[in-house]
DNA sequence: GTCTATAGCCGGATAGAC
DNA sequence: GTCTATCCGGCTATAGAC
């Protein structure tokens, strides 16, 4: 994808298939944000995009591969923008509030064929899944981004819980995806209240975690999250 | 559905057409569990309970209309089967492993075509998503559940969070039978073994949130539970 | 007016020729 | 890599049976 992007060059970088690819899958995106997913058939694409439906098919395996490209692209752009929203923020619940925010910036636009995508979380053998082998790459890039939002803050965190706590941001902008998808409110401006009221408990948590009493349990979330969350390796 | 039980009586409570329904529905449901979903249609369906495809549809909207029958059914025999598990058990921590644990063995059987269900939770706007206007008699129902097993132990809860409580522990059993979708291990022993070490650190959770130091915390998560999971009324 | 059946549409997906 | 032709299955229009 990134290859794609503004090459100027008068090489040619993308063959014909590629180029091809591309081009269907720019289409489809536009023709799902106009008229909507089932609104959209695979012949309407094939047609609009000047190919058979059948060569639709050799580059995109389903309907619902075409939507792969969504999540990747958000990913790509979170990774590209936060960072430069992140300066300044000092404090852990502004980082993860910017980061969350953000998110759903990005997101906005394609409110409506999102839900489309998060259906698939539910399904761990559909390789659509944000859970899945093939999106682990998009999965990667955005924890990573959370390994970032915790190592710029002021907030000093517990050693022991360091290796799992990104994991746990991403999981903590999962749910609040969960809720943008359900969202109705004007603009989903219930899920942007929701980041910013999450944030703020969510730094706490990480801050009262280092409290005596709460030890065994903070120590038995932190095994539970290596066991349960960490662990996708099939035996 | 409860109608349909067991009444000896010489009275017809169930019409004809209620019966063909009944009918289709045992019919597919043997067959989901049989060859999976995708491998069931609803021509084959139809042939097997001796009915026209039209005569199906006439009783069910959907194809997956016809899953709906297992949530229903589900929760019924949660309600059911619970208390007498329930029964001797005085620790909040060992209630809410049993009452989890039924529910696994419950769902055990379907666990292929569950997944299928839990797909629809992602969608709101599909009937058929737990947290839809349609499955909300479940839902309560299955709430009331955690309401009992609240209710029945000798943990002091605090006043503040009673209310909120029974919705809190029913999400933390739609959280084990989301990873119980997921599950690949033998049985699901995995998800077992996430109820059974779960359990207690929502229990111990419980306990803590009288804790001077939370109560800022455990404040702000009642409220959120409260203005985000409970205000479901659309404006 | 409730129930059932036939016949066929529509759209996702595939086989196989070029 | 691209096409044409076709399959397959969810779903529906509509007519007739009870």
């Amino acid at each position: 994808m990134s290859r794609a992007a503004s090459n100027g060059g008068p090489d040619r970088p993308l063959s014909k298939g590629e180029r091809t690819r591309q081009h269907i899958l720019d289409i489809a995106l536009g023709m799902f944000a106009e008229r909507g997913y089932d609104g959209t058939t695979m012949r309407a694409i094939a047609a609009e995009a000047g190919v058979s439906v059948g060569n639709a098919y050799h580059h995109f395996r389903s309907k619902e591969h075409l939507i792969q490209g969504f999540y990747e692209q958000a990913t790509v752009r979170h990774a590209a923008i936060t960072p430069s929203v992140l300066e300044g923020r000092e404090t852990l619940a502004e980082r993860i509030e910017a980061a969350l925010l953000t998110w759903l910036d990005i997101a906005g636009p394609y409110h409506d064929f999102a839900v489309r995508f998060f259906r698939n979380a539910a399904d761990p053998s559909n390789p659509l899944s944000p859970f899945s082998e093939e999106s682990s790459q998009s999965r990667e890039r955005d924890i990573a981004l959370y390994r970032e939002v915790l190592e710029g803050s002021k907030t000093r965190v517990p050693e022991d819980l360091a290796d799992v706590l990104p994991e746990l941001l991403w999981l903590h902008q999962m749910v609040v995806v969960l809720y943008w998808v359900h969202d109705t409110s004007e603009g989903q401006e219930k899920s942007r209240e929701l980041a910013r009221r999450t944030a703020p408990m969510a730094a706490r948590l990480v801050a009262l975690s280092r409290l005596r009493i709460l030890r065994p349990l903070v120590k038995q979330g932190e095994d539970l999250v290596r066991d349960f969350l960490i662990t996708r390796r099939p035996a």
